[in-house]
DNA sequence: ACACGATTTGTACACCGTACAAATTTGGTC
DNA sequence: GACCAAATTTGTACGGTGTACAAATCGTGT
């Protein structure tokens, strides 16, 4: 112990520090979104050089990981521990959490898909849910691709929800989106599609909690009943 | 009609076209990641000059756009629309079509999720979908909802299998994987989290087309077969 | 007081998206 | 065939990005 800490850390220590880097990003990538969580940027809201930053991160895209690591750490994983409460009401409560705590940072959510979820605090939350999952009954096996399926729907949900789904949400599309669409890319929109209205709609809608939680648990559903299969279907095609 | 189409395509088109823009995108896509996929990159493939790309684009993000709606349009829809398949067998034969049709192309995933996907044919897909479950007996909202829960998980489950979960799947985290990351962020995971080997295991099996096939199964048990909801977990929580 | 080592900074390079005006090519009209 | 207008391409340029390199600065142990 004394002799690991024998190096002290020296230097002219002033302002910036690894945690200070992140929070900046963090903090930017709230305000501004993606575009504006430069290593220029972080570096002049904590008053440095663009180059400082680089004696505490080899890359970008390792204050990228760093951040998306801090993000998984303000996850509370209080409901998991408790024994009193029953597994499935567990798992909603830590996909709320999850959902929350995300939600709050949209600008983080595109970073993460399709980024480096594997440091070791999104790694520990994967491994709460199995342990949940198994006490559930669930063989060690199913409960690990169980908890996979659901941390891909509470993933892919929330990516789904904070994506830009373009003007769906907000306005119907308008003669002049068209035109401007048109005149962009003709050749290739040029064909028409049926498109009912209510596609829209639903896409719209689904932001809610209360849908997030409905396809929660119908995920869990199919997750702790599943149907006896037929071998003609489902069997057969996985089978090749 | 004939006064539509009067005033007709005038002027040099030498080389470039909508077609040949996204192209040549999506080829530079899979063979250098996103980061090749550069405006002055696509010029150069086509033999242009930069700027020209702006002609039949007024921004980088149309022809992103542009791109993935191309790979929309490639998937088949055949299976849908035949009514002597099961239901249950068309979608998995969709979503397997999918799959493949977007593994195809690692790069461009990225791009979407979190992206445009509001394209006419990535609607015309989700509408499809909502078809085939009304047909399976659901109502016209839950099919809506359904169809969006499957949208998630099949996408959700192609962004984590494309992404870049790190060095998981390759390998186990070594001492020097280890020394880097030290050397790199070291206060921030300075901290230690339990992990069991299993987490990695299953992360790196989870990519078998028969493992997203289970899950895409549970995923329908669910929605065909919902468990009957108690009143004091899940329904109270979502009423709030 | 001195030296060492960790930290910060200045400068610089290659790349990015893209705005603007000038040059080029084409089709239709006289 | 000459001309015009419109569509397309290009040259140049600006501000931005990530980051490599060497020099300067500062805190600390001896």
């Amino acid at each position: 112990m004394a002799e690991q800490f024998k190096g002290f850390r020296r230097g002219p220590r002033r302002v910036s520090t690894e945690q200070d880097i992140v929070e900046a990003a963090l903090s930017l990538l709230d305000e501004g979104g993606v575009t504006a969580a430069s290593i220029r940027g972080i570096a002049a809201r904590i008053g440095v050089a663009p180059n400082a930053v680089y004696t505490y991160f080899p890359d970008k895209a390792a204050v990228v990981k760093a951040t998306v690591e801090h993000l998984f750490g303000q996850v509370d994983h209080a409901a998991f521990a408790d024994p009193e409460i029953p597994w499935r009401r567990r798992i909603e409560l830590i996909a709320i959490e999850l959902r929350e705590r995300l939600k709050a940072h949209p600008g983080a959510v595109g970073l993460m898909i399709g980024g480096p979820m594997d440091g070791p605090r999104a790694l520990a939350l994967n491994e709460r849910l199995m342990e949940v999952l198994a006490s559930a009954g669930l063989s060690p096996t199913d409960a690990a691709k169980a908890a996979y399926l659901l941390v891909v729907y509470v993933f892919g949900s929330i990516a789904l929800d904070v994506a830009d789904l373009g003007d769906i949400r907000q306005a119907p599309p308008e003669a002049e989106r068209i035109k401007a669409r048109q005149a962009g890319f003709s050749s290739i929109t040029a064909e028409t599609y049926p498109l009912s209205a209510s596609t829209a709609e639903v896409m719209a809608r689904y932001v809610s909690t209360e849908q997030y939680l409905w396809g929660l648990h119908r995920v869990l559903d199919g997750l702790t009943h599943p149907l006896p299969q037929k071998p003609d279907s489902a069997t057969a095609a996985a089978a090749t």
